[in-house]
RNA sequence: GGGCGCUUAGCUCAGUUGGUUCAGAGCACCUCGUUUACACCGAGGGGGUCGGGGGUUCGAAUCCCUCAGCGCCCACCA
């Protein structure tokens, strides 16, 4: 059946994604082979496909089926993130919407919600990935929340806790008041934002004399203890020992020294609250001064903040700064740009908060995660840039926050018996719980009504960042044998924004609990951004609609259209023309496969010598290319190994060898020509196949009756060959005798049917592809002679090669001159450069003799050249 | 405030240790071309003093210094 003339890219991508589906191709069990993992960066459960996705997993796509082909056990472990204060906060706005407040609400039934959400909008994602094409092993799809997950996660935690890594402590926090819950210092953003610097005056008790304090946030005098000076600052020595009055709290405060004051920025003095400056709170601590909060978990002031209570931050920093300026305190207010912390998910304005809450001890366990990723090369990054700031992190690496005051995730294993410090137990069960506690309390009577488990959930990072081993069970089962074969996994494929939250935690307990690295590799995408180079956003709009995308396109040419520009570490500035030309590429290939396929084939004939030629070299080139192409995928440039294919297919395979073997109109190929055309086609789609899964497979089931063990997608990648660059010269230099025919005859605008004779200064032996030359360049019969005829006509070269076309009559005798004498012109120039170099004593004494050589060659070229051109010219 | 990186054709980017093939690729552009797979095409072509300045060297896109512009990461200066 001839196979349809235009591409239908919606149907066969619905038709091979259910025949991989069925055939169970994408399905990997622990075998004798050696095993190729993926795990994927798991996507919001609630998320839906935007361009990140789409770039990443059609990497990770890529990778995963060349390695199947390469007959490794290729396993791509798909799943999502339960995301918890992303998730948490859009079902508490859609409960919102329904005039619900999640305050109202017990946990069980929140949950409740969240898990009907999850149940509802969870897996889109996955299922958008499949229209990408990805072939993960669906069976083993995983969510951070399933049980096994969150036994694991609770192992963990309990192992921690029992190393004496994890603890509780009461500490300064960021405090998210939107979320209303802590955040891990990787969750804060600093945006630079303007505000302004108020400079408030104090007033110094039992004297008339007022100090002068600055500070970008007045709402917070309500809660200062102290006002603190430089020991050595002389314009206020005079203070020592006294204390100030705190205006309109009209609290009586003392004044510190300390030596953390910067005497030049602003007065050279600050005033202190420990309870929402960490540099603050560490000057209280030093100083025992009094701790005062003066915000309510939503940032509103609590009693503290007297006639203000219940108004917010914002709100407050107005009114006060009014009424400083009321009671002629405010001496001055000047704007000014600073750093402010923000939520990285719901982009509040980070207050510091000190609050009880657990802590994971990281300086040890990044040790060996410092030492994988650039002492050992357990781990590359690619591209290696990432490394120094890697370093950076691991280095000054800081306890890790991970508790959240939330519900949405694993609730701490910490039961608590009383309201002492120390009144509690971790234990991965109540009754362990209980167990415990009985123990260390010596209380036999106590009984689990008597304890009550910590309220709050770990950080999304605390499961995801097991994720290598745990989709495997391996946390809990450290000896089983999926965990055994699969771990370590080879490819990570991620962004760099995700590097401290998740990679470098991956690596830290991958060593922590398997003694190795999670992955060999962490191949870092960019960002995908518009054509104006702004990062694709929901809220900016100028993020195209990916399944949209997929559905105008073709999902292999979004796939191709996305390759084409993505290095490794680079923001890609995606364009959909980019898809076009990945359309493009498509229609091409499908195209040459229509003449394939259409020809009309002569069972008898032997095979044409002339084809066989051009049949060699395209074997050659193939190889050749195939070499460049693996040497690509081995540094992980995937561009450059697709831009690698898209020219030998294009080129190389349409332009030359299809147009060499194309028979004469009306007459038809040879059959063992077209075998071996057939042969090489197959290979090439092997090798788009990772780029293109659809279209080649298509393709590939279309020319020829397969079984199932015969599908494209499991088929053999091609091996190495050797292949012999004489044979490549030699079809080069035959391509530029056609190129330069071509551009002859375009210049002097001959008609491109009418067939010319050519001569070349040449002996018959020095060219091959003769019939390849006439073929493609329109030339009757190329005559061999010792020198150019001297007849009218003009001549060309390449490069010491001299070209010979007879013209009748119509020779445009000043122009041909004008244009050799041009050439003339810098062949002279050229040699007087090359020969100035050679002059020097100093380069020939030092240059290597390679480069000496090579000069002396270019010298030689240039002088045949010259001669060549002067004969010419004198003919004419 | 520290650290890292970038600046090469109209656009997006390659250019490994300084020296054949070093000034390249894809796209875009210009010219010509539709009976003969594909106009989602074919053939041909134009286009850059490698951000500026200085230095090292026989030789620099490549190494060093400096200036300018851009980007990223980290950081508690009120």
């Amino acid at each position: 059946m001839a196979i349809p003339s235009k591409f239908d890219a919606a149907r066969v991508e619905e038709k091979w994604y259910s025949y991989w589906m069925e055939q169970n191709f994408f399905a990997s069990t622990p075998d004798e082979r050696e095993p190729y993992t993926i795990v994927i960066p798991p996507p919001n459960v609630t998320g839906v496909l935007h361009m990140g996705h789409m770039l990443n997993n059609s990497l990770q796509d890529i990778l995963i089926r060349r390695a199947r082909m390469k007959g490794l056990n290729a396993c791509w472990v798909p799943g999502t993130d339960h995301a918890s204060i992303a998730t948490e906060a859009k079902v508490v706005a859609r409960l919102k919407e329904q005039g619900i407040d999640k305050n109202s609400l017990s946990r069980e039934a929140f949950l409740k919600h969240a898990w009907e959400w999850t149940d509802e909008y969870g897996g889109v994602i996955l299922q958008q990935l499949k229209k990408l094409g990805c072939s993960c092993d669906w069976d083993r799809t995983k969510f951070t929340l399933d049980d096994d997950m969150y036994a694991s996660v609770i192992k963990v935690f309990v192992d921690l806790y029992r190393k004496g890594l994890i603890y509780r402590g009461y500490r300064m926090v960021n405090w998210d008041p939107e979320a209303q819950t802590t955040l891990s210092d990787e969750e804060v953003i600093f945006v630079e934002k303007p505000g302004f610097l108020y400079h408030i005056a104090y007033a110094v008790e039992g004297s008339d004399e007022k100090v002068i304090i600055a500070t970008t946030r007045p709402e917070t005098l309500l809660g200062d203890t102290a006002v603190c000076i430089h020991p050595e600052d002389e314009r206020y020595s005079h203070l020592k020992g006294k204390r100030v009055i705190v205006p309109i709290a009209n609290r009586s405060i003392p004044i510190i020294e300390d030596e953390y004051v910067d005497r030049e920025f602003g007065t050279g003095c600050l005033k202190v609250t420990p309870a929402h400056d960490i540099n603050d709170k560490e000057l209280g601590e030093k100083h025992k001064l009094e701790v005062i909060d003066i915000f309510n978990a939503d940032a509103s002031l609590n009693s503290f903040g007297l006639h203000y209570e219940g108004q917010d931050r914002f709100v407050v920093r107005k009114a006060i700064a009014k009424e400083l300026e009321t009671l002629g305190v405010l001496v001055k207010q000047e704007p000014y740009q600073h750093n402010v912390g923000t939520s990285e998910r719901t982009k509040a304005v980070i207050e510091p908060r000190l609050s009880d809450q657990w802590f994971l001890r990281m300086e040890e366990l990044a040790k060996p995660a410092l030492n994988a990723v650039l002492a050992s090369d357990e781990v590359n990054l690619v591209p290696a840039k990432f490394n120094n700031t890697y370093r950076h992190w691991m280095e000054n690496i800081r306890d890790w926050n991970i508790s959240r005051q939330l519900w949405w995730g694993q609730q701490i294993p910490a039961y608590y018996y009383g309201d002492g410090k120390e009144d509690f137990v971790v234990a991965e069960t109540a009754d362990e719980a209980l167990a415990l506690a009985q123990e260390k309390t010596g209380n036999t009577g106590l009984t689990l009504n008597d304890l009550k488990q910590d309220p709050d959930v770990l950080d999304t990072w605390f499961s995801s960042w097991l994720w290598p081993i745990s989709v495997f069970d391996g946390i809990r089962f450290p000896e089983n044998k999926e965990v055994n074969y699969y771990y370590p996994t080879q490819d990570l494929v991620t962004g760099p924004d995700i590097l401290f939250f998740w990679v470098a935690r991956m690596i830290i307990s991958g060593y922590e609990y398997r003694k190795e690295q999670p992955f060999s590799n962490v191949y870092l995408t960019g960002l995908v951004r518009d054509k104006q180079g702004r990062k694709m956003s929901k809220q900016l709009g100028n993020s195209p609609d990916a399944l949209k995308l997929i559905s105008d396109y073709g999902a292999d040419a979004v796939r191709v259209g996305l390759m084409l520009s993505a290095a490794a570490g680079n923001d890609l500035l995606f364009d959909e023309s980019l898809c076009q030309q990945g359309k493009n590429f498509a229609n091409k290939i499908w195209n040459a496969y229509r003449l394939i396929d259409g020809w009309e084939v002569d069972e008898n004939a032997s095979l044409n010598q002339q084809n066989e030629e051009a049949l060699n070299w395209y074997e050659n080139k193939f190889y050749a290319t195939l070499e460049s192409i693996e040497d690509h995928f081995s540094k992980y440039r995937i561009s450059d190994a697709l831009m690698a294919v898209y020219k030998l297919l294009w080129d190389d395979f349409c332009s030359w060898l299809l147009e060499a073997v194309k028979p004469a109109y009306g007459s038809p190929i040879d059959q063992p020509s077209l075998q071996r055309i057939k042969g090489l086609f197959e290979l090439n789609l092997k090798l788009m196949h990772p780029f293109m899964p659809f279209l080649t497979e298509e393709l590939w089931q279309h020319m020829t009756n397969r079984t199932t063990e015969e599908a494209l997608i499991i088929s053999a990648w091609p091996s190495p060959k050797n292949f012999e660059t004489k044979i490549l010269a030699d079809f080069e230099l035959a391509t530029k005798i056609v190129s330069g025919v071509r551009n002859f005859r375009k210049e002097r605008n001959l008609p491109q049917k009418e067939a010319l004779p050519l001569y070349l200064v040449a002996n018959a032996n020095d060219v091959n592809y003769h019939s390849l030359i006439e073929k493609m360049a329109g030339v009757e019969t190329i005559h061999w002679v010792e020198s150019a005829p001297e007849q009218s006509g003009a001549s060309f070269r390449v490069g010491t090669l001299e070209c010979f076309i007879p013209l009748a009559g119509s020779v445009d005798m000043e122009a041909e001159k004008a244009k050799l004498e041009e050439e003339l012109r810098y062949a002279k120039g050229f040699l007087q450069s090359v020969r100035k170099k050679l002059e020097n004593e100093r380069f020939v004494s030092n240059a290597p003799e390679k480069v000496i050589a090579m000069e002396r060659k270019k010298e030689a070229d240039a002088l045949e050249k010259i001669s060549l051109l002067e004969k010419s010219l004198s003919a004419l």
